[in-house]
DNA sequence: GCAGCCCTATTACCT
DNA sequence: ACAGGTAATAGGGCTGCG
C-alpha cells in the first residue's frame, strides 16, 4: 500500500445520501496539491443518565427506539469524566453527522436521559481531534489514487486507507504558492454597494513575484474583471489567498457581482463559490482564505487598523513612500482619466503590500493554527477565547474529560488585580520587577481548576487543599488539574523550542519557524487566565478565575512587603510589577526571598534612567537607557487624541526627561500654540479618530464622534461596529457634538483652533508639567501674539 | 439662564 | 465573543442664585 506524505492545508467533509466523507487538501513533499478522501470515519455524541439511572439501561432503551432513529449505527457505555468527575456515559454513533442535532432531539425525550453532550463538536473538527490530526502539520497516510472524478483542482485524489499519522517532528512547511489581492470598488458617493456599483479593479501579486491587475472597460460592466480574476485564480493555483478586510467585504462583494453578470466565484478547488464558515470567515474549498485584518489585533501600536498603517508598522511599505488614495477620495480618481493611473498604481501597492505583510504572519499563523488545531484560514478569525479553547478541547479528549456544552450565564464579575499610587514626578535609575507569568504560575502552583475546585460543605481530601487568601476558596492539590496540566505542557514545550532556538541560525527558515512557535504558546499561556474568567468559556466555574486574582494580590503584596522590608523604595506596582529605586544586590536577595517563600519567579524586566509618574494610576513614562522614552498610558500612545496634542507631550516628556529644563518645554508648548494659530500644522494632526462601539441609534448620550458618523451615514457611508470614525471640532456655538464634523467634510477654515488648544494640548501637556507646577496661564502665549481674526472673534460669541 | 457640581456614558488604555 | 482596574472627556441633570 503507497504511503503519502502531506502537509495539511484545509479541510472539509461533505455528506452523499448520509454517508459523510473527510476531504484533507494538502501539499505533498514533492509538491503535488493532493485532496486525501477519508469515508471511514464515525460521527458520535454522548448521552448522560440522569442521577441514579442506569446507563445500561438508558443505552437499551436508545437500542430500542432505532426503529425511529435508523441512521444510529451504535450505542456502548463508555467511562469519561466531566469537570474531573467520573461519569458513565452512553456513547451514540450515528452515520450522518448534518443529522446529529435531529436525534439529540428525539434522544433526550428517552426517558432517564439526563443531556447530551459533544453533539455540539463540528464533524471535521471531531475527525481532527480524534485522530490527533493536525493542520499546518505533516502526516502520513496509506492511500490509493482515484479517478478525479469531483473535478477538484489538485494532481492526485487519494481514498485514504488507514487513519492519516500526524508526524510532530518535521516543522519545515512546503513551498506554498500564495496569492494577494486588493479590489478597488467604484460609488460615485458613499460606500460602495454590491448590488448596484461595480468592481472596477482587481489587482493581484503572488509570493512568486508575479503581478497582474484587471481594469474595467467602462464603470458600467465588471463581468471582464470578475471573468479575469477567476481565471487568474484558476490558472496561478494559490494554496493561500489573501487580502485586507476580505471576510468582511472582498469576498461577499465579489460573489455578489459575479451573480449580477451572470458567473459563480468559482475560485475554489472544489466546484464551489467562497461561503460563510464558523466564527464569520469567508472559506474557500481547497485553499486557506487569510484576511489580515483578522491580525490586526496582534499588532496593539497600529490604532488605525488599515492596511497601509500595518504595512508601514511592519516595515513592508513606509506610509511615505506610498500613493495613497482614501475611501472617499476612489471616485474622483476613477472618473478622471487624467488621474486614473494614480489609483491603479495606488491599487497594485495595495497587492504588493498584502504579500508583503502575508509573509510577516505567515510563520504565527501557521503555528498558532497547529497549537491550537484550527485550520489555517479558521484560526486568525477565531476569538483568541475559542483558539485557547479548542486548544483545551484537544487536551481534554486526550485525557477522557468529556467537553462540557457553552452555557449562557449572566454576566458575574468578581475582584482583580492590586494597582498601587505612584509616588509621583521625577524618580532616578527605577528598576522594574515583574513576576514571570503570574496567572499561569500561580494556577499552576495552588492547582486551581474547574476539576479540582472542592464547593463550601465538601469534606476536603486526604492529601489536602490550597485555599485562596481573603475569599477561601479551595483546591484539592491531588491530582493534577486540568488548567494546571494544559499550562505546564504549554510552559515545557514553550521552554524546549526557546532552547532549541539557541542552537539554531537565527536567519533560517526553521528558527523563524520555531520562534512563531513559541510566540503562539506564550499568546495561548497567557489568555488562559483571562479563558477561565470568560463567562461563554466551557469550562468555567468562577471561583477559578477569582482565586486566581486573590492568590496574585496576596502575591504582589507580600512582594512589595519584602522589598520595603529590605530598604528597597516601591515607586509604584500593578498586578504583577513593581517599580523600585534600582539597588541591584537589594533585588537580588528580594528575588531570592520571593522564590524561597513564595514559589514565584520575579526579576527586573527594565531599567529605567529616569522615569516620570504622574498623580494617576497607569500612565507614566521611563526614560531607557538606549535613549528612548517608554511612554505608558499617556495620551500620546492612545489612538483617541489628535495628533497635536499626542505630538506635544512627547516633546514635553523628551525635553523634561532628557534635557530635564521645565522652562524649554513650556516655551515649546507656547511656540506650538502659536504655530498651530497660525495654521501650520498639517490638517491631518487635528483629526480625531474614535471607534463605534455599538450601532449608532444604541447610543444613550449625543457624542462627537457618533454624531459625525451620523453625517457620514447621511452622505451613503456605510458604518459597522469597530469601525473608526475622523472627526474635527468646527468653529460655532454649541456643544461639542453639534461641531463635531467627519475630518473629509471639513476644511482647514472650519477649524475651531482654541479647542485643540484648550482641550487636546492644553491638557496633554499639563498631564506632564502640571508635576512642576505649571499652570494653563503659563502655556498660552502672550495675547499679543495671538493674531484675533474677525472669524475666531464670532466663533467666540 | 447659567455656573458649578455630580453622576453616567463612553473610549481606550494597563497588566 | 479572554479578565478586572483605571483615567479621562463630554453630556446631562440638578441645585442655587436676585
Amino acid at each position: 500500500m503507497p504511503v503519502h506524505r502531506f502537509w495539511l492545508l484545509d479541510i472539509n467533509y461533505e455528506v452523499r445520501n448520509h454517508q459523510p466523507e473527510i476531504w484533507l487538501w494538502g501539499v505533498s513533499e514533492d509538491g503535488e496539491r493532493i485532496l486525501v478522501i477519508d469515508r471511514g470515519f464515525p460521527t458520535y455524541f454522548y448521552v448522560l443518565p440522569a442521577s441514579g439511572e442506569d446507563p445500561e439501561r438508558i443505552a437499551e432503551r436508545i437500542e430500542l427506539a432505532r426503529v425511529n432513529l435508523p441512521l444510529i449505527t451504535g450505542v456502548e457505555v463508555v467511562d469519561r469524566r466531566l469537570f474531573g468527575k467520573p461519569v458513565r456515559a452512553v456513547k451514540v454513533y450515528c452515520l450522518d453527522p448534518d443529522l446529529v442535532s435531529e436525534y439529540v432531539k428525539s434522544i433526550l425525550k428517552i426517558r432517564g436521559v439526563d443531556s447530551c453532550l459533544e453533539d455540539d463538536i463540528r464533524y471535521s473538527m471531531r475527525y481532527m481531534i480524534d485522530n490527533n490530526i493536525v493542520p499546518c502539520g505533516w502526516h502520513e497516510v496509506e492511500a490509493d489514487e482515484i479517478s478525479n472524478t469531483i473535478g477538484a483542482q489538485v494532481d492526485r485524489v487519494l481514498l485514504a486507507k488507514s487513519k492519516p499519522k500526524y508526524l510532530p517532528e518535521i516543522i519545515k512547511m512546503p513551498n506554498l504558492r500564495i496569492m494577494g489581492f486588493s479590489t478597488v470598488f467604484y460609488s460615485r458617493k458613499g460606500s460602495p454597494k454590491p448590488e448596484i456599483n461595480p468592481v472596477v479593479v482587481i489587482s493581484v501579486a503572488t509570493n512568486t513575484g508575479e503581478e497582474k491587475q484587471f481594469i474595467a472597460n467602462s464603470s458600467e460592466s465588471d463581468s471582464d474583471v470578475i471573468e479575469a480574476f477567476i481565471k487568474c485564480v484558476r490558472e496561478f493555483d494559490p494554496d493561500i489567498i489573501v487580502g485586507f478586510e476580505t471576510n468582511r467585504r472582498d469576498m461577499q462583494y465579489l460573489a455578489v457581482r459575479a451573480r449580477k453578470n451572470g458567473l459563480t466565484l468559482r475560485v475554489g478547488r472544489a466546484d464551489a463559490e467562497p461561503h460563510t464558515s464558523a466564527y464569520g470567515h469567508m472559506s474557500i474549498t481547497g485553499r486557506a482564505h487569510i484576511d489580515l485584518l483578522d491580525y490586526a489585533d496582534e499588532f496593539p501600536e497600529v490604532k488605525i487598523k488599515t492596511l497601509e498603517n500595518i504595512a508601514d508598522y511592519l516595515g513592508v511599505m513606509k506610509i511615505g513612500e506610498r500613493t495613497l488614495i482614501e475611501d472617499f477620495e476612489i471616485a474622483q480618481y476613477w472618473e478622471d482619466e487624467g488621474k486614473r493611473p494614480i489609483l491603479l498604481k495606488f491599487s497594485m501597492e495595495n497587492a504588493r503590500c498584502i504579500i508583503g505583510v502575508m509573509e510577516r504572519i505567515i510563520d504565527f499563523a501557521v503555528q498558532l493554527s497547529s497549537l491550537v488545531g484550527l485550520p489555517l484560514d479558521h484560526v486568525g478569525t477565531a476569538a483568541v477565547g475559542f483558539r485557547v479553547e479548542w486548544f483545551l478541547i484537544r487536551h481534554a479528549y486526550q485525557i477522557g474529560e468529556l467537553i462540557p456544552k457553552r452555557l449562557e450565564r449572566p454576566y458575574a464579575p468578581y475582584a482583580g488585580a492590586i494597582v498601587l499610587e505612584p509616588k509621583p514626578g521625577v524618580h532616578e535609575n527605577v528598576a522594574v520587577l515583574d513576576f514571570k507569568s503570574m496567572y499561569p504560575s500561580i494556577m499552576m502552583a495552588f492547582n486551581i481548576s474547574p476539576d479540582t475546585y472542592i464547593p463550601p460543605g465538601e469534606p476536603e481530601p486526604p492529601s489536602g487543599a490550597y485555599v485562596a487568601p481573603e475569599i477561601n476558596h479551595r483546591f484539592r492539590k491531588e491530582p493534577h488539574g486540568f488548567y494546571s496540566e494544559v499550562l505546564s505542557k504549554l510552559i515545557k514545550a514553550r521552554d524546549k523550542v526557546r532552547e532549541d532556538l539557541k542552537r539554531i541560525d537565527p536567519k533560517s527558515p526553521e528558527y523563524r519557524l520555531l520562534d512563531a512557535r513559541q510566540k503562539a504558546i506564550k499568546v495561548i499561556a497567557n489568555a488562559t487566565y483571562g479563558y477561565a474568567g470568560w463567562i461563554g468559556a466551557r469550562w468555567y466555574i468562577k471561583p477559578v478565575a477569582e482565586a486566581v486574582t486573590a492568590w496574585g494580590r496576596y502575591i504582589i503584596m507580600s512582594a512589595i512587603k519584602m522589598a520595603r522590608d529590605l530598604g528597597l523604595e516601591v515607586i509604584y506596582g500593578d498586578t504583577d510589577s513593581i517599580f523600585v529605586r534600582n539597588d541591584p544586590e537589594k533585588i537580588e536577595s528580594l528575588s531570592k526571598m520571593i522564590w524561597e517563600k513564595l514559589g514565584l519567579e520575579i526579576k527586573p524586566d527594565k531599567i529605567y534612567v529616569r522615569a516620570l509618574f504622574t498623580e494617576a494610576k497607569k500612565r507614566y513614562c521611563g526614560l531607557m537607557p538606549d535613549g528612548r522614552l517608554d511612554m505608558v498610558g499617556l495620551e500620546v500612545v492612545r489612538g483617541d487624541w489628535a495628533n497635536v496634542a499626542k505630538n506635544i507631550q512627547e516633546k514635553v516628556l523628551e525635553i523634561i526627561l532628557k534635557g530635564q529644563s521645565v522652562k524649554k518645554a513650556v516655551e515649546y508648548v507656547r511656540n506650538y500654540i502659536t504655530d498651530l494659530r497660525e495654521r501650520k500644522i498639517p490638517f491631518k494632526d487635528l483629526i480625531i479618530w474614535k471607534t463605534l462601539t455599538k450601532d449608532l441609534e444604541e447610543y444613550e448620550v449625543k457624542a462627537p464622534h457618533v454624531e459625525a458618523a451620523k453625517l457620514l451615514q447621511k452622505e451613503g457611508w456605510l458604518l459597522n461596529i469597530g469601525d473608526k470614525v475622523g472627526f474635527v471640532i468646527t468653529s460655532g456655538s454649541g456643544k461639542l457634538y453639534e461641531r463635531a464634523k467627519p475630518y473629509i467634510f471639513a476644511s482647514y477654515s472650519d477649524i475651531d483652533i482654541e479647542y485643540y488648544v484648550t482641550n487636546q494640548i492644553i491638557p496633554a501637556a499639563l498631564r506632564i508639567l502640571s508635576l512642576f507646577n505649571v499652570k494653563e496661564n503659563d502655556l498660552l502665549p502672550p495675547k499679543s501674539a495671538k493674531p484675533q481674526t474677525l472669524f475666531d472673534f464670532l466663533g467666540k460669541k
